[in-house]
DNA sequence: CGTCTATTTGAATGTACTCAAAAGCGGTGG
DNA sequence: CCACCGCTTTTGAGTACATTCAAATAGACG
């Protein structure tokens, strides 16, 4: 059940038997039904997400009741609000599941105890976190500097995966476009050529 | 000299006097002049950069010749390409001085072989890294659900400093507007009562 | 003092949003 | 199997936000 974890620490670090046992010994496992909540804006994000199957999204809600989705999660990804995650205050973000879902949870708790008993986890942590800040910084690049046709171009480019189970207006929700625009930019490009 | 950059690691990890001797003689020190280059696009940011004292920015130019920047960096902080730092390929990013400044220069192979010889400084690295995701993250969300006259409001709100410091047209180029919409903005916002 | 760059201002244009309504699509129950 | 309901997508008209281009003004620096 837990291949798909240890596999994804395994392309970062070599673990030992003992240590793979020590870390899924540390994980718990828990079914998500779509639409069900994992993390309540206001609640506290005391564990992190890793995504064995179905997709899940973190947004915030904003005084309108719009909804700005900061990041997607399918199958071998992790997902957290990392603000509420790292401070262990209440968090801003709601997490919910898109698909029907089945996650590997590990608490913030155990993740430092993990980091002391073990350096290994924290360099896996430190390094996925590098990639992530980077795609972040890719991400920030792309909205100060393109327009929403292209950036929407480039997300169809980048995450095909993502284009197969999500919604259209969940798209638009984390480009930062109204479902309306995004339906025209898809209309006004039918021919993709350079 | 490098009190500056000692007292920023302790107040994340505790260190001895033998930790901050090995830090420091991983470290090299560089003086940049205004408007001088660290780092130009299609080079390979070996070396991470805390700021002494001065500022520096890291943006991209487009191929209009535009101007979008990632981040600032003033005394106090760390300022890289982390796409290039953490693999060691070409940047994609410029990094200059916005003035004279001093910097403390670490390279990824340093950095690497300080988390083998003493994983104190992994986790210091992790837990900034960690920070400057929620950062990260923040911003973003910012980007996908505020209008720039609130963007600039926050970002007045937040880095004081940063005002103190910076041109407005770098502003304008941090928020992903143009200079003129940012004048626009500014003198559209006399009364700034709740 | 003159030069260079940054900021301001205005008019015209383009990009994206709002609101409203229609059309499409999937699931559910009769 | 079909009819209905709710939700997503499309379409259009009107509006607001942000850019472009050009020119005037203000500031910084040698």
């Amino acid at each position: 059940m837990y291949q798909l974890i240890i596999d994804n620490i395994q392309k970062h670090v070599s673990l030992t038997e003992y240590e793979k046992n020590l870390f899924i010994s540390f994980l718990s496992t828990k079914h998500i039904k779509k639409r069900e909540f994992f993390l309540q804006e206001g609640e506290i994000n005391t564990h992190a997400v890793f995504v064995l199957s179905g997709c899940l999204r973190a947004y915030r809600v904003d005084e309108n009741g719009f909804e700005h989705i900061l990041q997607f999660a399918i199958e071998d990804w992790w997902i957290i609000d990392v603000m509420s995650f790292i401070s262990q205050k209440k968090s801003y973000l709601t997490i919910d599941a898109i698909e029907n879902s089945h996650l590997a949870l590990l608490s913030r708790e155990h993740q430092l105890e993990l980091f002391n008993k073990c350096p290994k986890f924290e360099r896996y942590f430190r390094i996925i976190t590098e990639n992530r800040m980077a795609s972040l910084q890719c991400r920030i690049l792309e909205h100060i500097s393109l327009p929403a046709a292209e950036r929407y171009a480039n997300f169809v480019k980048d995450y095909p995966k993502f284009m197969l189970q999500l919604p259209q207006n969940q798209i638009a929700a984390y480009l930062g476009i109204t479902p309306e625009f995004l339906s025209k930019i898809r209309h006004k490009t039918p021919n993709k050529k350079a």
